[in-house]
This record gives structure tokens, C-alpha cells and sequence, in this order.
DNA sequence: ATGGTAGACCTTCTA
């Protein structure tokens, strides 16, 4: 089973060159983030004439996140839990249907930049209402994949250059506090465990030619549950489609988990 | 050098 997360940056300003990936990469589960529209805007027939069923939880202009799956969705959750004032289209998440079913929560962290505003405190909020829910997730022992755009850089190797991101909400040690306090749940970084070599790049910046410098992040991730880990056999980055035309700012990232029989 | 781009959309916010 291939499981993608993918931040689009609008899924429809781009849709010939999202649906396009589809077709070439076929995932057999994606989680798509900042999709940039309410429910009824999102193109859900052009990906169900693909193969997938689908759930969204959409939001006008800003967030929003979708969820697609060659197996039917079962079990489903739109919204994180624990403040029921939060506006933003964040998280959803399902159970993929099948002879292994496996629970994925799709999530689109904020950002929480500027630190000196609300942002960065609603961002650990989020992040703390994140770990409860998934401590609850991990008491049911299921397979289970978190995946997203955690907008959290974890280590100096996930960043071109450290030292141009010390201060920023993605890198402050708040943020990566968070970050480990999540996977200390118990759950296994998709890359480190696949990969783990320096510059794993999934975001460049649109901006004074981070593409073309290599002035890259890693902040897309797959966290995947004890029984989930254990069936991961590899992790694939797609780099190439950065240079597209028309790109997101994020490149998709897959992680092929293949059970047992 | 304190820059630069992209998307949604009402003029500025978010990233």
C-alpha cells in the first residue's frame, strides 16, 4: 500500500498537474493539505473518475485538507478535537477499508509565524490537542499513519541552513519539543526510519530562488504507529515534480508499506 | 542586499 501526503497549495489552481501526479504515481491513499476551498469547490468527480473515494473537510480561501482512497472510508472524523471555538480545516481522518485496514489522520499544522502573535500559541495548542487525540488513536492499536504538513522542521539536517531558520516558528525548540513529544507517543519518523540522509527536502520556498539553491525543508511527514512501522519498506520523495510547471511549494512524499500476507 | 513569489479575492492576509 502506497500512502502519500501532499500539500497543494490550492487543488484547484494546479489541477491538471495534481491530477496528472495521480495518474503517474497512483497512491492508493492520499492526504492532500491547504486544498484552499470549501466542500462543494473541490473537484471530487475528477478524482473519483481515477479510482478514489472521497472525503474532504474544505474551508474558503484558506486550510482545508482531503483525504482519498482506492478502498472505501470508514470511521470518519472531520476536525481535531479539543476546541470546539477552532475554526480552521485542519485534520481529518479515516480508516481505510480492506483485508489490513489501517487508520490515517491527514493534518495541516499551522505555521504559527510571527511568534509574537496568537499564531505561534494557537500552533502548541494545536500541537498539544494533537498528541491527546492520538494517544486516544494509539490505545486501539490499529495500524495507524499521521501524515501532513507538520510545519515543524525536527533536526539541523532537515534544513539547508540552520542557523537562517533559528527564531522561525518551524524550527523555535517550542515547535520541535512539540514535535518529539509526539513521537515519543510512539510512533516512527517515515523518513528517518526509510532513509534518514541529509537533505530529504519536501518544501522550497516560492521566493528569492530557494528552488534552484536548494534551499529546502522537511516538513512533510508520515508518523506511523508500532504495526504500521513495521511494515514500511521505503519512503519516496518526489523532488522532480518542484520543477513542474505551475508547482506547489511542497512536493509530494510516499511511503510504501507492504503487510504481510 | 532585510530582498523575493504565489493564491484567494476585495485590498490584504497567509504562507
Amino acid at each position: 500500500m502506497r500512502i502519500a501526503t501532499w500539500n497543494v497549495n490550492s487543488v484547484n489552481a494546479r489541477l491538471p498537474t495534481v491530477l496528472g501526479w495521480f495518474e503517474e504515481a497512483a497512491p492508493d491513499v492520499a492526504c492532500l493539505q491547504e486544498i484552499k476551498c470549501v466542500d462543494e469547490k473541490f473537484p471530487t468527480e475528477a478524482f473519483e473518475r481515477l479510482g478514489y473515494n472521497v472525503i474532504v473537510h474544505g474551508q474558503k480561501t484558506y486550510n482545508g485538507v482531503a483525504l482519498l482512497s482506492k478502498t472505501p472510508l470508514e470511521d470518519v472524523r472531520r476536525g481535531l478535537p479539543g476546541d470546539d471555538g477552532d475554526e480552521q480545516a485542519r485534520y481529518i481522518e479515516a480508516v481505510i477499508s480492506g483485508p489490513r485496514p489501517v487508520r490515517v489522520a491527514g493534518i495541516y499544522l499551522p505555521n504559527g509565524n510571527p511568534t509574537t502573535s496568537e499564531k505561534f500559541a494557537y500552533k502548541l495548542n494545536w500541537m498539544a490537542r494533537l498528541n491527546a487525540h492520538v494517544r486516544g488513536l494509539l490505545s486501539l492499536e490499529e495500524p495507524l499513519v499521521i501524515a501532513g504538513d507538520y510545519n515543524v522542521i525536527p533536526e539541523p539536517a532537515d534544513v539547508y541552513d540552520p542557523a537562517a531558520w533559528v527564531g522561525d516558528a518551524l524550527y523555535r525548540p517550542e515547535s520541535r519539543a512539540a514535535f518529539r513529544s509526539l513521537k515519543w507517543l510512539g510512533l516512527t519518523d517515515d523518513y528517518i526510519a526509510a532513509d534518514g540522509s541529509p537533505g530529504g527536502y519536501t518544501f522550497w520556498d516560492y521566493q528569492a530562488g530557494a528552488w534552484p539553491r536548494d534551499h529546502g525543508i522537511r516538513i512533510d511527514h508520515l508518523l506511523l504507529s508500532p504495526g504500521a512501522a513495521d511494515s514500511l519498506t521505503g519512503v519516496t520523495i518526489h523532488r522532480d515534480v518542484r520543477a513542474r510547471e505551475k508547482p506547489s511549494d511542497h512536493v509530494p512524499v510516499v511511503a510504501e508499506l507492504d503487510f504481510p500476507a
